[in-house]
DNA sequence: CTGAAAGCGCTTACAG
DNA sequence: CTGAAAGCGCTTACAG
């Protein structure tokens, strides 16, 4: 294993001046830097890792943590933040994370006492460990949330425009002249289940229609629940002509329910979606659905992050972005 | 931040003998070790990682390479791994690799001489950069690779018996009575393709079946080939009654076909996978496949690194798993 | 532009 | 059973 003394000696320097041509610092001569940059590629040096955060007290890497059953959302996450971070020259530490226990919340702190992280970002619901958010801001430990359920505090966030998107995929049901549209409702301790619901109720008012109780079903996210809500929909007095889960798992549940029904989708029934995850495109028929901008997201928060680790960005930055309409083949005009 | 010298100096003891109580080292006097540890509790002690690895000279951690396109596979090994070094203290570093890349590869030596991990795991196909294998090996770095191209030599691996599971799907569809069984052969450069195929071939054989070039169709693992192939058997001149794909994202290609061509399932037509991921239960109908074993061969390939690791497993272990059928509503009797 | 010294917070090897 | 010393390989703060 070379070392900074060895590339030092070879080089006829002191292992400061190592130190500067490896942390690229200014004040070194062009010669100088030459005749250490050509021993350290010679002897294959590579700074120890360890030695560097110890000796600056910067751990250089960033937490990731989560506390989900979506892995399909996690790793598109995980994904862009990975990718981010390494860029810009940052470890990533993945970190399980259970909300509803104390001691599951405390490991999270304790990657900052053992020094392991410089900063968080957070994937919902992780977000809630209110305690561990608190203890954070505290200790002076900057974090970024995704999609938050919490966003009256001044705290950093980013997330995407659910309001917006629900109400875009409801106009366009209404404009393929739907005029019954039932909706499955997501998880309730989730935020962006409230902001699909709204998003679709507003598109509705605009339209003249009024807001029917009747042609909404409580869901949970899970294709289960879209099981569930796509029978009790279609076994209705008035069943819909069209229904928008609020999200492609439940969407895909009821996909199910309009093959076990013998229905033609979307000649009888229209169904879409919101996420985009892959399963979208791999049902029959395709799924018309809201893109949610995931990497963006991911790539977004770990930009913000890595500027406040840098001491570049100090007010706490909340970023929107937005959805985007994806028309595939499970929708079509309202049967007459 | 507390330090060891504070919990020390609080105790009333040398920092050696609060090193001897953390790292649950012998010939501690009892009474000393609980005054120790209380020390430790009342200031809120967690030791400095950096400071560790920096003198013990072991990242107490292991890498975890993959050059893969399936996150939905990705993400199921890295939960498994991920779980099973927590538990065992170590921690998880994600690396990327494209295998096709020499600089990608080298970073991936990189981890080793920076000192940041202890061991690998790499996931196919990034176990097909020969040269890093080679090099780790050389340079007496332990790895652990999970169903690799390459099982020639005594080098460490976990696999699934994918031989074994094509064989029992294929045989489950002939005591059904389907004597024309397509096959939608996997990416012919990876070896668990030609491993099922072959399972798929003998079971035939078995049974008194010739195999039938005309009811295979070279795929690539992808949905679009599984379209591809769906098409092209059922567009022959004698259409197979079941259809296997080798895999689930395959199978869901050829179920969107059958919907396509107005085909019931499994009424006119038998569809089967193999996987058993999420995929699989949430089109319609759900769909019969092979379980891999894939969490237990993500904490097998974990055990065994570390095993490696702490100097107990000194033999290369090589290890198969038994995958499962999973009958679902996707297969049914052979139409008469 | 360059360097000598001190120190980051632990563990190792050795002594008692 | 316990501890004093040295050292892991870097960076920091300071001096020149």
């Amino acid at each position: 294993m070379t070392t900074i003394d060895n590339v030092a000696k070879r080089a006829g320097v002191s292992i400061k001046t190592v130190s500067r041509v490896i942390n690229q610092e200014p004040y070194v001569a062009e010669e100088t830097r030459a005749r250490v940059l050509k021993a350290m590629a010679e002897m294959g040096y590579v700074a120890n890792v360890s030695a560097r955060r110890l000796a600056s007290g910067r751990a250089g890497a960033i937490g990731f943590v989560y506390h989900n059953p979506s892995w399909q959302y996690i790793s598109s996450v995980l994904r862009g933040v990975l990718e981010k971070a390494r860029e810009s020259g940052y470890e990533t530490v993945i970190h399980p994370c259970n909300v509803h226990n104390a001691k599951s919340c405390d490991e999270v702190l304790d990657l900052v006492r053992q020094r392991s992280v410089d900063g968080f970002i957070f994937t919902p619901p992780s977000d809630v460990a209110a305690h561990v958010l608190t203890q954070l801001q505290k200790a002076g430990v900057p974090f970024v949330r995704i999609t938050p359920q919490e966003r009256t505090s001044s705290r950093a966030y980013v997330t995407a425009d659910d309001h917006r998107g629900a109400f875009e995929m409801t106009r366009y049901l209404l404009n393929l002249g739907h005029r019954r549209i039932g909706f499955i409702v997501g998880d309730p301790s989730q935020i962006a289940s409230q902001q699909r619901l709204e998003g679709y109720q507003e598109a509705l008012l605009l339209c003249g229609q009024r807001d029917d109780a009747a042609l909404q079903y409580q869901g949970d996210f899970s294709y289960a629940s879209g099981l569930r809500g796509g029978r009790a929909l279609l076994q209705g007095p008035m069943p819909p002509t069209a229904i928008f889960a609020s999200n492609d798992d439940m969407a895909a549940g009821v996909l199910t329910v309009a093959h076990e029904f013998g229905l033609d989708v979307p000649g009888q029934l229209s169904i879409a979606g919101f996420d985009n995850i892959d399963l979208a495109w791999q049902v029959y028929p395709a799924l018309t659905t809201v893109a949610q901008p995931i990497h963006d997201l991911a790539v977004a928060a770990t930009e913000i992050l890595i500027g406040m680790l840098r001491g570049e960005v100090t007010e706490p930055e909340q970023r929107t972005l937005p959805t985007t309409l994806i028309i595939r083949a499970s929708t079509g005009p309202c049967p007459v």
